[in-house]
DNA sequence: GCCAACGTTGGC
DNA sequence: GCCAACGTTGGC
């Protein structure tokens, strides 16, 4: 099992939207090394859903339920889509300026490489998180 | 709205 | 293959 983190700009498609779905396919991703992480990404990960922009806060946690296949909005065959849909919602969402201030995730992908809208997640920054959002991992 | 960080492009 | 120019992302 592995852990992710993905950014989405709630104007564009928020938790909230994400929940009403109750899927969604992960398209859009044209940078290599998200892309890279999208192709690692094993049915049952565990993917944390942050929101970039506006809120700067993980709000919950989504399921991979498709591994990476050609991304059906470009021709290009450089790029991957993946499926995931919701499966908990964080009580008390993490905010950015907090894991900022917390040393323990200086190394993390999201606050090392602030441009990447998909990173790696360690299993204990994971495991940290799930617990300041408010739930057991 | 600004700007820093970073990736990509293209001239040489 | 280097590097300057440019575009985009995303925090502030």
């Amino acid at each position: 099992m592995k852990y992710w983190l993905v950014k989405s700009e709630p104007s564009k498609y928020s938790w909230e939207q994400f929940v009403k779905d109750d899927h969604a396919v992960w398209d859009g991703v044209r940078n290599y090394a998200a892309r890279n992480n999208l192709r690692e990404m094993e049915i049952g990960d565990e993917v944390l859903y942050y929101h970039s922009n506006e809120g700067l806060e993980i709000v919950g946690i989504a399921i991979v339920t498709k591994t990476a296949y050609q991304d059906p909005t470009t021709e290009d065959t450089n790029w991957v889509v993946v499926e995931l849909k919701p499966y908990k919602q964080f009580p008390n969402p993490v905010m950015l300026t907090t894991l900022k201030a917390d040393d323990f995730f200086h190394n993390m992908d999201l606050i090392r490489l602030s441009r990447l809208s998909v990173g790696k997640v360690t299993q204990a920054e994971y495991e940290r998180i799930v617990e300041m959002g408010g739930l057991t991992a």
